[in-house]
DNA sequence: CCAAAAGTGTTAAACTTACACCCATGA
DNA sequence: TCATGGGTGTAAGTTTAACACTTTTGG
């Protein structure tokens, strides 16, 4: 057993503060290879420390919010966005992860879909980048974004969270496309049509995606579960 | 957008306060069939609310500590034990799990070996008691077992966490076992033995455990990746 | 008609699963 | 020597993976 307090610094410090923040992945198509790729908003911090560097979103729990709710508000303050799937990652504590105060960061990871164009919603201090380059950020928050691309292709492995990304209806090349860019490697499309097919997940519909190049491929629905629903776990 | 406070009282709200708690997991035989099962401790509370009521083992974070010193510190006081496997579980916040003020816990889930009959740590406030049959507890505690209990048994289905169960050498059907007391269910004794060995997880020794009823079966060592390791998931 | 993506078929290899069987020991 | 858990063998069933092949469209 250790005494109450180590000494007499420790015991003036201030209750740790707690603050909710946000990893926001979604969809893209590069703007050079015209692949999709992974995107995620950062903001500008505005204030010491870390002034000027970019970070994840996030702020405050208010006091009548779940930890959740907290993390879709945020979401929706920095890219308009609703999430289609959200999901707690992980709680980032250590005494020296901020310089001063000491913060603990309950984080949340997110999926949306990038259709709905508010991807527009860029200002001078709201930017997306590409997973895989975003550089130097403020706090741990490189590691985290690295911690929460994991566990994202770990989900990916065995999951249907791609359905995260998508619209009401998707092809079944386009649901390909999205573990493409998520796993980062190619996958046999013959094969694996038929592996989402064996799954009861998807239904076909009677609909077929018009203005391609070539023949004209066959649109489904997605079935499953309830995607994310709320509040927890229990994937 | 809400406004930033909904009304006076909450304005007046102090920050939630931060919490860590523990679900410690051992493995003994059940005193009536002699078969394994999972135990864990429970402290009884002695302050309002729910006091009298069986809770996890849990306290408040030291200012110089991480969120996972904290949890271990936890659990050498309740149990006596180091645990060979510590993991965050989730972090439970909703503004309602407690009465009046509000409490944000960070939950982790720990495997420590029974062997060393500290299980024997038992008073008038601490006990062990079987993770099927613990009865009702105070806040959401359990819930948060069931969900702890979950995870357990996702990780066992492709991982080597059953070996946190164990000592420095065992035999092949001690790990079934361990298995089968976990996920709840007999397995088939000679294909478990060539999965297991089919991973490069275990070496055998030269050495045999002496003392059963029939041949002595020969015992194992585990040489895999660092079990638990530290601070950080990528398991 | 041609190129290319959509979609189907086929087969070898790998991995499960169930269960028959032999082995070695304490009693 | 017998009962029992330790340990090996094996064959049917299922899943994965690679790739050839047919179909349907826009140009």
């Amino acid at each position: 057993m250790t005494p109450k307090y180590a000494n007499v610094s420790e015991r003036e410090q201030e209750p740790p503060s707690l603050a909710i923040s946000t990893v926001i992945f979604a969809l893209r198509p590069d703007p050079e290879t015209g692949r999709l790729s992974l995107w995620l908003p950062l903001v500008r911090r505005i204030r010491q420390p870390y002034r000027e560097l970019w970070a994840l979103p996030g702020g405050p729990l208010r006091p009548s919010e779940s930890l959740q709710d907290a993390a879709a508000r945020n979401l929706q303050d920095t890219t308009g966005l609703s999430p289609r799937y959200l999901e707690q990652l992980y709680a980032f504590g250590g005494p020296d992860r901020s310089p001063t105060p000491r913060v603990v960061s309950i984080v949340y990871w997110a999926l949306v879909q990038p259709d709905e164009a508010a991807l527009a919603r860029q200002d001078e201090n709201v930017d997306w980048f590409r997973a895989d380059a975003v550089g130097t950020l403020a706090f741990d928050h490189n590691r985290i974004i690295d911690y929460a691309l994991w566990r994202l292709r770990n989900k990916m492995e065995y999951g249907s969270i791609a359905y995260a990304f998508l619209g009401a209806t998707f092809t079944l090349a386009q649901v390909r496309e999205v573990y493409e860019a998520v796993l980062g490697r190619e996958l046999d499309p013959a094969n694996f049509r038929r592996q989402l097919q064996a799954t009861q997940d998807i239904e076909r519909t009677d609909s077929f995606l018009q203005g391609g190049r070539h023949r004209p491929p066959r649109l489904y629905r997605y079935t499953g579960p309830e995607l994310q629903s709320d509040a927890f776990p229990p994937a």
